[in-house]
This record gives structure tokens, C-alpha cells and sequence, in this order.
DNA sequence: CTTTTTGGCCCAGTTGACTAGTCCAATTAC
DNA sequence: GTAATTGGACTAGTCAACTGGGCCAAAAAG
């Protein structure tokens, strides 16, 4: 493995797409173990920490995964050959649109630099773009971390509070747009007929690290299950039996001190609606493994999102 | 004039676009004076420097003119308009490409990374072509800073030691492209006929400031034309009569110092090829205008090379 | 002429990206 | 158990871009 130390593409990006091609041509697959960062930092004449950089995205990117004390292996080659074959798509426009520029008597440089500012609008608008997500359990308040792009804003807002309060009716006609999840999409928009902005239904799916957790924890032990409502506490048993996953469950219910001291002890492990930790934190026992689960939207879902959000942000502009 | 403060936009960008939506609008036609660097500074709160970049940049781009104690004005709005469209051809595309990225899943963030990184390589990969430039007279040996894009390396070759030396003809088989002007290219065609390397003719056109000059001292003088050259001077002279202006010349080949000092008090201005002036400037009598004579390649012939290096370089990687 | 206006120029501070060095903690090998 | 391996986390230095302030010189105004 070499570097170009002229070419001014940073270290770490040069040995990104690097490890990117070993992976993609075959030479390293899924599992394999890849050099420690000392010893390939060594073997390039790089720090460590460049290296480490380089391991560290490929690790957020889900292409690789590290674990102190043993080493940092490929994860998973089907998701980074896909990753790749939507990049050379991109790559495809981008090589067309910077002919074009040249073509037109821009040099690279004016080029990127166009992108670079474009990218900056686009993003800045973006961020001015209000959606409201309507959620019908007031678990799903808490749960909306994901990556909708850096700064888009996104108020979640409980069903039955729109139904009742006029202030909340007042508050939507303020967003761009509202999403909900698709079983409600109906209820959804029939709801804000009079309002118009555009309604988006997105599907959610159990987060798969929260899925793989118990999966490895459920054997032959029974699960508490502590929510604030019935109807989430079912959402969740409902996704693992999708998942294939049928482990035995005390469900718990508005938790507080007393019954979670009661019910606690006599369980394996722990499932917890967001945000609950703290709640149940001083009552768990040592040693015993407690998930939060969260859901969240699957990739479609989001791309779909993505997309209406650039739509808008074109009309709006 | 007001700055988005948030945006991340350096100010100094924001401010050009701002200055070429007024003048693109007609707000500013040609020969307005813009605010003084200082009170434009002042109303919109940013440090002088900031202003005095975005003038700068813009004057580089030949749509401003700036002289001290004057102020700063709009130079050329034919231009700018010129310079407009072209940009929203190219943004359009980049929007394309942007959308096509965000739908297939990467941020916006991810996308300017791309194109950061593509145009990184393309600029490498450019700069490590050759370029042979074949010129009959050796006054254009000097007369090569085009702006080809960074680091394009151009060789220029004398014509009459290519036919002579098989040094040169070696020389040339190790260049990716070879560039001529048109009247030779058929016999560059010829010469080259057995190196399998791209050949390209390009048109040569005075400089125009150099032709701003000329025709602004040529009321009622007689200018001295220095050359090392017959053919040189010719060339300059057709391209003067070309541009309109027929001065009276006194020519001189080969300048040394007696027919210079016989020359130069008789005329009014000095007419140079590239590279003679520090011969000229010992004799040169007080408050001579002397201006050197440049060629280089109109827009068109430099968006063809620019366009056929890129292409190149797609089947060299 | 002197004073004012105006751009040219240089230097300092801030920020962020990149690279490099060091110590710590988890895991493995013995 | 101990020692070696390995990634995690932190700090420091370098460099370029951006912004800001001060001084100078050319032009204009009086």
C-alpha cells in the first residue's frame, strides 16, 4: 500500500479508498483481520492517528469494525460494494457536470469551488426546513436521532395533542412538512386536510445493533420489558417477532421504584423504551445488560425524505 | 446589502454574488462606482479587508477596475452576463448531480467531499501531462504564461531544430500532446506523422490589453517595433492591421545598443517582443512608453486544449 | 500647496483540517 | 498471574483560509 505525498488528497482519504478497493476487488473479505494501525502507520510512514482516521470512517461508514485488544476487521463487503456502485453513479454525474464546466472555460478549481458554495446554500436552506413528526406513543417523542442531513429540523409532536389543542393545530401550519409513520398516514391526513403541506409516511424498523444485542442475550432468559405505554411495549414485541426473536417477557408499565425492584431481579436482561435509563439506572442490579430500543427509519424511508425535502427546498427558493 | 452571518458562506463570496446580482440585474451598469471599500466595509460590518477581497477577486475576473484614489468600477457587464449563463449551465448540472447523490443516500456533505477529493485527482492527473508547443520564431519560446490550468506543463520547441535534431524529435515522443498554431498545423502534422501523439492547432490572438495600449499612444506617433525577427514583426504588424491600427513603424531586428540609441529618439513609443526589454531599458530615453507585444490563445482554442487534456487523461488512468 | 478620499499592502488573530506523539484500557498470549 | 498487542482518547504542532486593523501612496478636492 502507497501514498501519493504530492498530490495534496489528505492521508487518510488516499488510504480510505485504498482499503475501499482491497475490499471491493476481493483481496480482503468480510472478516478479514487488517494490519493494526501501528504497524500499516509504519509500513506507509504515516502517524498512527492517520491511519486511525482512515479505520475510524470506514468504521462509522459500517465498512469496518474495531475492538481494543484485537484488532479492526471487514464487516460487512455486500454493503461497501453496494456503497461503491451508488458512488460511481455520483462519480459518473460529477466527471460529466466538471467536463461540462471545463468545457466551458472553468478551471477545476472554480469548479469545486462552485460545489463547495452550492453545497453551503443548499445546506443553510436545508436547515431552515421545519418537519413535524407525528407520533401516536409519547416513547416515540424521544426517539428521533436520526441523520436527516446536518441541522434539518425535526418537532415531534403526539397525535392526541393535535386532536385536541388548537395551539398545536396552529403550530404545524408553521412547518414545511410532516411525517408520520405509514399505519397513521390516513388518520394523518385527514387530519390536517385543511393544512397544506405535503404529508410523508415513513416506515420504521427496530435499529439492528439494538435487534443484535438481544438476539445474543435471549437465550434461555426472560426479558423485562418497561415502557410508559401499553401500545409501545406491543411495537416493540411485535418487531422482534418479526425478527424471528421470541423471548419470554415480564412487561412493566409506567415503572417506579416498587415494582421495579420487585420484577427487576427476577429477570436476564432489561428492554427499555427511549429514555427511561435514568429512571431505572439506581434500581438495576450489577452487572445486568439493559437496552434501550429504538427504532428508526429504514434507508428508503429516508432517501424518500431526503429527497422531498430538496423538492421543497427548490420551490421554496 | 446584507450578509447571512450564519451560513458559513465566507462573507467575502457572498459579497461577489451579491455585487454580480446587481450588476447582472442592471442595478449597476458599466462604468458605475461602487461604494468606497471602507463604507461598504462599515454598513455591512465586516472589516475592509473582507470588501477589498471581494473586489479583488472580482477585478481579477476582469468584471471590476479598481485605482487607487479613483475608486472601484463596473468594468464590463457583457462579460459578466457571458460569465452568468455559463456558471448556470454548470450549476444545473451540479444541482442534478447533488440531487442524484442525496436520493441515493449520501449527504450533501458527502457529495462536495466527492467532488473535493475527484477534483484533487483530475488536477493531479492534469499536471502531470505534457504539452509540446511548436513555434516557428523564437520570440514565442518566451510568450507562454497562458492560464492552462495549474500545472499543465508546456514545453515550447522551436520548429526549425525539431526538422534538424533528433534530440528534439526524441523530446517530443515523451509529451502526451503537441499544440500548434493553425497555419502550421498541416506541416506539424507532417513532421509528427510518425509519433503517435494527439496534435491540436490553436489560434493566437494579441493580448488585448496590449492592443488597448497601442491604440491609445497611436494618435499622431511613430512607433519603434523591436523584434528578433523579420517574420516576428510581420506577424505583429498584420495582427495590428487586423485589430484596425495602422501606425507608422520604424523596425528594428536584432537590437543592439548603437541602432537603438539611433532609433528610439526618433519615435514616440517602443513596441517590444517578449523578453526584450531588459535589452531596450538601458537605452530607453525618460517617459518612453514601452509596451510588450503578447499572443496567446482565444478563449475557444483554450477550451478545446483544456477539453482535450481531460479527455486524455480519461483514457491515460 | 494641503487635506481628504481611496485602494494597495502587510501583519495579527482565529478557526478548522490534517498530521503526529503520548498515555490509557481492553484483549490476547504466555 | 504478567507481558505484549491493539484500539481509544487526548494533546500539540503545522498549515491554509478567513477576517480584521493599521500604515502607505496615488488621486482628487479644497
Amino acid at each position: 500500500m502507497e501514498l501519493d505525498r504530492k498530490s495534496g488528497v489528505p492521508y487518510y482519504i488516499q488510504l480510505k479508498e485504498q482499503i475501499r478497493r482491497r475490499i471491493t476487488q476481493g483481496i480482503w473479505p468480510a472478516g478479514t483481520k487488517l494490519p493494526p494501525e501501528r504497524e500499516l502507520a509504519k509500513s506507509i510512514a504515516v502517524s498512527r492517528n492517520t491511519v486511525s482516521q482512515a479505520y475510524k470512517e470506514l468504521e462509522g461508514e459500517g465498512v469496518l469494525s474495531s475492538a481494543r485488544g484485537k484488532g479492526t476487521f471487514v464487516e460487512d463487503t455486500a454493503l461497501i460494494m453496494q456503497q461503491e456502485s451508488r458512488k460511481e453513479k455520483v462519480l459518473r454525474i460529477v466527471d460529466l457536470a466538471m467536463e461540462e464546466a471545463v468545457g466551458l472555460g472553468f478551471s477545476i478549481d472554480d469548479f469545486v469551488s462552485f460545489v463547495h458554495v452550492r453545497g453551503m446554500e443548499k445546506k443553510d436552506q436545508l436547515s431552515r426546513m421545519k418537519v413535524a413528526y407525528l407520533v401516536s406513543n409519547p416513547e416515540q417523542l424521544a426517539d428521533v436521532n436520526w441523520n436527516l442531513g446536518p441541522g434539518v429540523n425535526l418537532f415531534p409532536l403526539l397525535l392526541s395533542e393535535l386532536q385536541e389543542s388548537p395551539r398545536a393545530q396552529e403550530c404545524i401550519s408553521g412547518m414545511d412538512m410532516a411525517i408520520t409513520g405509514v399505519s397513521r398516514l390516513a388518520e394523518v391526513k385527514i387530519l390536517l386536510g385543511k393544512q397544506h403541506i405535503p404529508i410523508l409516511g415513513i416506515s420504521l424498523q427496530p435499529r439492528l445493533d439494538t435487534i443484535v444485542r438481544i438476539a445474543k442475550l435471549s437465550i434461555g432468559r426472560e426479558f423485562a420489558l418497561v415502557c410508559e405505554s401499553n401500545q409501545y411495549a406491543e411495537k416493540i414485541k411485535l418487531a422482534l417477532r418479526q425478527a424471528g426473536l421470541y423471548p419470554a417477557f415480564r412487561t412493566l408499565i409506567q415503572p417506579n421504584e416498587t415494582n421495579l425492584r420487585e420484577v427487576l431481579p427476577q429477570c436476564g436482561a432489561v428492554i427499555l423504551a427511549p429514555r427511561l435509563r435514568f429512571r431505572v439506572e439506581k434500581v438495576l442490579p450489577e452487572n445486568m445488560e439493559c437496552i434501550e430500543f429504538h427504532f428508526e427509519p429504514d434507508a428508503g424511508s429516508l432517501n424518500l425524505l431526503r429527497g422531498a425535502l430538496l423538492e421543497l427546498k427548490g420551490e421554496k427558493f
